[in-house]
DNA sequence: CCGGAACGTGAGAGCGCTCTCACCACGAGA
DNA sequence: TCTCGTGGTGAGAGCGCTCTCACGTTCCGG
């Protein structure tokens, strides 16, 4: 065991000493790696003993230099700490990236950018065609990366309709859809004064559940009086502080549709300080189905989100537009489906 | 303008072109670009002007291939769904992680393998050099992924103190101190018959913890029964289980510390329907302090981890052994906090 | 005034791979 | 028998970069 050498150098393989083992050419065993259908049965299981004798890999950057593709894609999560941190959404998303990437053999390159001037490195970094395409996780209608990554040609996909700039791939879950069917099941429970607790305006998911809700009193004739509606952001904060005001401007209130289960379980806290019971004063039903909903006390009624399956959504189309450029945008949403439990069980007083 | 041609082909320029555009040889740019020092003042700047002008990125293919350094490093998460998705210290520990690679202009390549067959390509894909470093976030210790990675030499830093197998670099949070703070803050507030829910025993996280409760009863001259043990796994219904197994056989009992917030939060449902006021009849404190401890009524005391330190120290770790391979394991252990909330309020009754 | 260090710069090889093109053998059709 | 595919294989160029080495200048001490 000569183990003064200065670190053995873990010399894998190249792809001309698994040739020079097989008594092939480079280019033959370069055939047999990439599956090409022009080599012969026995020249092709020589080289793969050869390949596995040698506990051959390919050298990727290698490979890179010369077909231009890097077999990675990027995720780029550009979101604020609060919700980031405060709900299970995007480790599930990325697992459905993730997954899906893998079995396309693509690498997951993950970029956080943390503020202003490394969201421009990120962009440049990007546009350097250092990643095949790049799938872009950022709620905010107003972010500018898209636009900028789309002038550039990169091939891209986003997560949520966006609300404004150039046509571009995303994946949904179909926010109205799913604030629609919340509310329409507070309406067949016997509900008629249902208030709700919004997200940001700025976001689309906001925007697109505050439409659905309004849909079902639409659709059911219900009255849909503005003070019913009040602010929120998603978060627990945002969320009392909206259900008190709920509560001071319109106490005849029988039920809410919060636009996220955070808000949703603050407002079940308020509630209960008010002495309103759960459901059967007042019947309360969240968005997002996250573990919350679960350990909350009740049980929240929730929204839920084919998280994992947008992700790997968002992987097929990047797939297909990395493929052929500068093919038609598509979009693809996704239905949502309502989880009910004890927030509004029964049927509402009369 | 020649729309016609088949895609401009977004031209990215090279090393050669700049060189040509500058007036000097690739080697020139090439030290202008990686900082050397041997380059004077002025030539710098015209190098500088000319890689502006054309917008010039290094192409970081053709660069591994020569320097054998992808400057990339691979998170690798090997955990079961229930804990990656139902607590925000992932997102929290990447975010901390991907703050310091960007700082050194790494990028981060995640891989979350599925199953087992998927973990097995993990380890042939690392194994194969496509990173420099691997941080291995799996909190079971009987993971074999870091000792197929240290047998193969890849520079490797783990997040938790392994139980067995080879010597690694690893960060962890001081779970055995947290546990002692928790439990101690119970016995100053004038606690005595103090239960504790544990987390799984195969994992390090839920061994320290349990022996942190006991150095602390033990200081304190505290009895310390093993009916006032019970054995949790981490999750809500893990926790809820063990709460009534408590209150059955230990009914006398007047604080609880759960190794979980989750734990936590279902150890306070399982209070509170057997009519125990908390904090009056019975303390409650948790771990992790994650955001349903602020959520939960009453809000919950809680230890308090240093997450995204957590993060940046192992990107620092791995620097390091990248940098000096076969230097001798480091480990890296961060102090807790504890977060005092309404769940341990006031004092115990005499 | 000369030898040689010190510094800045360029030439060129080569990293490991893919891919085009040329080549060879063989069999089919004329 | 000769041509013409046709399927299988090899030779070789070249992807964009780094890095060694050689070379030219300048400047110092002897």
């Amino acid at each position: 065991m000569a183990q003064l050498e200065p670190s053995p150098a873990k010399s894998i393989a190249t792809l001309d000493e698994v040739a020079r083992v097989a008594g092939v050419s480079r280019a033959t065993v370069s055939r047999v790696v990439n599956g090409s259908p022009k080599v012969s049965a026995d020249v092709r299981r020589t080289v793969e003993r050869a390949i596995d004798r040698l506990g051959y890999v390919p050298n990727r950057a290698a490979r890179s230099l010369v077909t231009r593709r890097s077999d990675s894609i990027a995720v780029v999560i550009t979101e604020p700490s609060s919700r980031l941190f405060s709900d299970p959404f995007f480790p599930r998303l990325v697992r459905g990236i993730s997954a899906a990437l893998s079995v396309r053999d693509l690498q997951l390159v993950l970029l956080m950018p943390d503020d202003a001037d490394d969201e421009q490195r990120t962009v440049r970094y990007l546009a350097a065609g250092h990643v095949d395409g790049v799938i872009l996780v950022s709620l905010h209608g107003d972010d500018p990366l898209p636009d900028q990554l789309a002038t550039r040609r990169v091939p891209l996909v986003v997560l949520g309709r966006p609300t404004h700039g150039v046509d571009v791939d995303y994946v949904d879950a179909d926010n109205r859809d799913g604030a629609r069917r919340a509310t329409r099941h507070l309406i067949e429970r016997g509900n008629r004064r249902i208030a709700t607790i919004t997200g940001p305006r700025d976001m689309v998911a906001g925007i697109d559940r505050l439409a659905g809700y309004r849909d079902a009193l639409a659709d059911a004739a219900v009255d849909a009086d503005e003070s019913l509606v009040a602010s929120g952001d998603f978060t627990h904060a945002g969320g009392e502080a909206a259900m008190e005001r709920l509560l001071r401007d319109r106490p005849d209130l029988d039920a809410v549709f919060c636009a996220s289960d955070l808000m949703a379980v603050a407002a079940l806290g308020v509630l209960q300080n008010a002495g309103r019971r759960v459901p059967d004063d007042v019947a309360v039903v969240g968005y997002d189905d996250s573990p919350i909903a679960t350990t909350s006390r009740p049980t929240l009624s929730s929204v839920r989100q084919p998280i994992e399956e947008m992700g790997r959504e968002m992987v097929h189309l990047l797939a297909g537009s990395i493929e052929q450029a500068g093919r038609v945008p598509r979009r693809i949403v996704l239905t949502t489906e309502l989880v009910a439990r004890a927030s509004s069980a029964g049927r509402a007083m009369p």
